[in-house]
DNA sequence: TCATTATTGTTCATAATGAGAACCAGATAT
DNA sequence: ATATCTGGTTCTCATTATGAACAATAATGA
């Protein structure tokens, strides 16, 4: 009994886990669905978009890996934002076999919206707690996703 | 400066709580893409394996449901894993239209061998905190979780 | 009972996401 | 100067997914 009650307490708190990180990221992809409908904008293309939150200029090479994509498939990508006239492509002085990619002024409206729209989601996600709870809830987020990221180490 | 202050607050959690989010469903989406490679199987296939959890047959507009997504789509999933041996269909005898897919022995053994995984990453993520947090993540969640359905509710 | 309507599953066309191989052009190094 | 390396494009292929059109079967109603 001594034995297997801490055990027991374990092995229901791992069901339970599994099932709220399900859940949890269920709701993640309905929101990332509704982007997509919004911003009328295929969620690779927003993602993207997004890159350019850190840089203002993104050679194909460097997107591909900031994505964690192909390169073919950052070449369609930008293909297709480019005929929405979001980004612009330059080719680079320096090595002409590079093309810098870089947002238009239309771009850095889009992302300033779609900022705007997840910031916004977030905040209210918040204000449905109280104050208080939501210190503890982003102090237990951190600590889920440090242990992720050592569970995700292992993993490989 | 009163007034400034909370807002300011909120900001930095909001800000906080996009990242978390962020980080945290990439995790997750390695975690899947571990499976699809570990159990050999497409991430459609796996998911519509793991419905069979709660229910041990399932007409193709039940499973339809289930998953959410289109009929055709269950059609496609399910002849591939009818080629693979994982489940069986037999028509219902009550009405001729309805097939009903149930998982064969070798189906079942494989989301045993799914489940056991699942369960094992989810208690070695446990094992990265120590006990007492164990509990306020867990509670964390929960109230993540449910304020996410409030928040997605409105969306919509 | 028989015709109309509704439901179940299949097939087809289409689109988005993504990988990887083969390839060309421009850069680096020997 | 030639060989090698690197950045980007193109092509083919697989996976995920929807929705319309369709065939077979069930249910309803006059």
């Amino acid at each position: 009994m001594n034995n297997n009650d801490p055990s027991n307490l374990l092995k229901k708190q791992t069901e339970n886990l599994v099932f709220l990180m399900h859940e949890i990221h269920k709701c993640f992809e309905v929101r990332k669905i509704h982007e997509h409908f919004r911003f009328k904008l295929p969620q690779a293309e927003l993602t993207c978009l997004m890159a350019f939150e850190s840089e203002q200029n993104l050679s194909f090479k460097g997107m591909a890996k900031k994505l964690d994509v192909a390169k073919s498939r950052v070449t369609k990508i930008v293909k297709s934002l480019l005929g929405k006239g979001l980004v612009r492509c330059i080719s680079d002085p320096v090595d002409a076999r590079v093309r810098l990619i870089s947002l238009t002024p239309a771009g850095k409206k889009k992302i300033k919206e779609i900022n705007t729209f997840k910031q916004d989601i977030h905040k209210q996600l918040l204000m449905q707690m109280a104050p208080e709870d939501r210190v503890q809830a982003i102090a237990s987020l951190e600590l889920i996703r440090s242990s992720m990221e050592i569970v995700k180490a292992q993993l490989k």
